[in-house]
Formats: C-alpha cells, structure tokens, sequence
DNA sequence: GCAAAAGTGTTTAGGCTACACCCATGA
DNA sequence: TCATGGGTGTAGCCTAAACACTTTTGC
C-alpha cells in the first residue's frame, strides 16, 4: 500500500458476512438470520458480524458461525471455509460507512439451529435457496455470488463431500450435485467418476447401508485426501451466463 | 451483518493492494513502487492506498492505478481488474490495524511508467516475477496469489487477451500463455483450439505482420466478445500443489 | 539455401455420453 | 412381483495430443 497519512484515515467498519450452505430435502439451503433492530428490523439476513480488534476476517466468520449454528468449536475450525469477496459500496449500509468481507461455508444436513445455539441461534432458520424472500442489505446479491461459486467448485475440487456426513453413499454424492447444479446426473457415469480420482472418496471396509428404505443398499464412503479435482467433473450443460468468478 | 452496536466499532483502514502483471520479453512481470517512508522505507511494495471514504475498493483501485502507471482514465476504466481476496490478519501492518482488498490487473506491455505519470509514477518499476526480491508487508504472499489466480483464469476465460495489445498475432497470444504457465504449447493445437471458440479472437481482415523479424508473417486478430471459455484450455501437466482460488 | 515461424493435415488414444442390463431390497 | 435405487458393461462420438508437412519471410 502507500505510504501512510494519519489525514487520510477514514472510520471504516468491517464485518464479515456468512453464506452457509446445506442440502436438505432435495434443496439447497441457507442459514439465514431474522433481524431485530433496524434498519431492517424483521427482515432476513445473512449472519455476520464485526471482526474484532485482534482477529482476523477468517477468524472472526469462524467465531460468528460458532455462535449462530451452536455447532461445537472443532467441528467449526475444521470445516470448509471459503472467502468470496469483499463488498465495500460506499452506501451498502445506509448509517455508516461498513465494508465487509463474505465468506462461503459447506455444512452437512443437521438439526435446526435453534435447539443448543447459544447466541443468536434462537433467530436463525435453515432456508431453501429461491424460497428466500428479499435479504437486508446487499444480501441477495453476496448470496447470489456464493451460490454461482460454489456450483463452480464443485466442478474442479472435492468439495462436494462437505456437504455430506462423515460416512456417505454415492447416492447421496450425486444428490450434492445435482441438488447444487440443478441437473440429473447419469449415474453410472457418476460412478465411475468419482471412482476414478484418486483420493476423492475412500470405500469403508464391509459397510452399506439402506438409502431411501427401498433399493440395494449402498456401500458408504468417507472423503478422501485429495482437494482437487483433475480432470474437473464438467456440469451436463455449459453454465453460459454466469461468470466464473 | 449482526446488529450494531456502536461499542462494537473498532477503527480500522481499509486500503486497496494492486498486482498489476504484464508480459514483457517473454517473462512475466509486475509493477512494483519503492517504498519512500518507514516501515519497509527503501523496500519494494506492490502499488496501493487507502480507500476514501466515498468511493468503492474497485473504484480506489482504479484511481491507484491510473496514478502509479499513468495510463490515460478510460484506459483504466475499462481494464479487466478482478478483486483477488482481502488480507486482514490483525498484525499484518506494524502501527495500525489495516485490512486491505488485493487486486489484480492485467495490461498490454507498454514504456515504464517513469515518464508520464503524475504522482507515484517516477518510483515504479516493471520487475520480472521472481526476480523480486522480499517485499514489504505480507506483499510477498499477495503476489503469490494473484500469480496462481491469473495462471488458473487462463485456463477458463478469455483473459489472455488482456495482456496483449489491440491487434496480436496467434504467436503472441501464445506466448502469454507459455509465460504465465512456463510451459510450451503445442502451435497447430493452440492455433485450432483458439480459433474454435467462438469469440474468443476476431481476425483483422487483410491484415498481417512480420513479428520476429524472421519466419511467414502472422495474420493479426482482435480480441472477440466472449469472456467464458467452453470448453477450457488446460495446462499440459495439471497443476498438482496449484489450490485453485 | 537455410533457419525460423506461420499455417494445414492426419493419425491415434482416452474420455465422456448414452444406453442396456443385472442385483438386492421393501412393499 | 413390482418399483426403486445400487452397481456393471459396452458401443460410439468427440476431443485433444503428437507429429509430419507446406508456406513465406530474413539472412
């Protein structure tokens, strides 16, 4: 950066902003907030909230998601987070100067947050993406961008696993892929696939496991090692309008 | 964002940083400002400042960048800058807490910026990537990102175009990507696989040119409208420790 | 003529698509 | 026995990699 002039030095406020996803039900949902105060007051928001003195952006999204989800602290430091971009329009917030730095999370399907949250648990909702009216602030469109982003990492990273518990079937896989794109998937050709990357999934040893109560059942799988997805797993239709950011 | 509270509100700057690569005889290079004041006083700094207090990140980049390469302002204005990812670990500068929005950009090759430029511009350099030296601040790993950013968009969109002048030959567009990936390209197979995406390059009805003095002269093209690139360009070898961003 | 770079053609291997088909389970 | 989802096999298309070859320039 430049040099300093204390003169220069303008007030901002950063926060952080959190887009944490799950599939539910064959949908693709979101952790929204409800707002008590204006402005805003009562409508949904993304959750987030300041980055503290001594923290950084990473840190304080990690803290903030602990509050809001109640999920337990290893489990939150060790999930996948993923920085999106930071939005700084001078009237994003209409009182005071705020930039703020958003962040995508992947969670697997779990209860409501409302049960054991301890902050503001009690306000958050598990949302189906589409189904959510408008958002405070500049939320649908940070919302929009991690939707767009992660549907693009899905493509070219191992990603999909976050969204899955710790012992999955491939069944439940391609429902991570198809839920997020939007698409069918062959699934033979699935399959072999994810089969064929080394290190994406790893098979556990003589387990299976009834999916949807009929069928075969299915061999469970664990994520594997690998985070990159060489050659990537391309969506059926090229996505034509949305950039690749 | 959560609620305010306005005790909440700890002071922070919020500066723009700006990796601004180009490719110049047959290297990649990235304009760098050596620092006049403490700390880092003499070191050299990718090009940045603050963010003022009406203005966006992208808009304070742009007016940075105008600054510091003295290219005209529509020039500037419709450049390809992409925002990277923000930088906020809380020691990352040694007086204050500053958390700044990393950019990249890429332009055309063109004279060092010495001679025209208004304000910072006499203390700029083009310097070849990797043979800079240490940088000031977390600059270094900056750099580092935005280089692995800008190899990977190669890949997928239709940025290569960026680097080149108004009118290229297939030889120089290839060349950016020899540089930035420091791979060879098979010619015949880069020539077609351009040349198949609709919109990627437009050719320049009638015209040619002698580009190394030596060998048939090339015909020149435009850059074309698409940005996306469907299907993508891949690296010959994948690139493996490479995380995608 | 020779080197160098542009431009064209051709062959081949690998990946992906699209199916057809069998297996195991609940109702 | 039928519907449902897991799992296997296979033929064809398409792309891209690899390399041979021609063309046009400067020296």
């Amino acid at each position: 950066m430049a040099d300093y002039d204390p003169r220069a030095f303008a007030p901002f406020a950063v926060t952080v902003d959190l887009a944490v996803f799950t599939v539910r039900a064959g949908a693709l949902h979101v952790l929204l907030i409800r707002r008590g105060q204006d402005p805003y007051a009562g409508a949904w928001a993304l959750p987030g909230g300041f980055v503290l003195p001594r923290e950084s952006a990473e840190q304080a999204a990690r803290r903030e998601l602990a509050e809001e989800t109640g999920l337990p602290e290893p489990v939150v430091a060790a999930l996948h987070l993923e920085q999106l971009r930071t939005y700084s329009e001078p009237d994003r917030d209409p009182r005071m100067r705020v930039v703020s730095v958003a962040f995508a999370a992947l969670v697997p399907d779990m209860p409501e947050p409302a049960a054991e949250g301890g902050g503001d648990a009690d306000r958050a909702r598990w949302t189906a993406v589409g189904e959510a009216g408008p958002l405070a602030f500049d939320h649908a469109a940070i919302l929009a961008d991690a939707r767009s982003r992660i549907g693009a990492k899905l493509e070219y990273t191992c990603l999909a696993t976050a969204f899955c518990p710790p012992e999955f079937t491939l069944g439940e896989l391609r429902a991570v892929y198809e839920t997020v794109w939007g698409t069918a998937l062959d699934r033979p050709n699935f399959r072999r696939k994810v089969l064929a990357t080394p290190g994406f999934v790893e098979a556990v040893p003589g387990a299976a496991r009834l999916t949807g109560g009929r069928g075969k059942p299915a061999a469970l799988y664990r994520a594997g090692p690998a985070t990159a997805l060489h050659p990537p797993l391309l969506r059926p239709t090229p996505p034509e309008g949305t950039p690749k950011t």
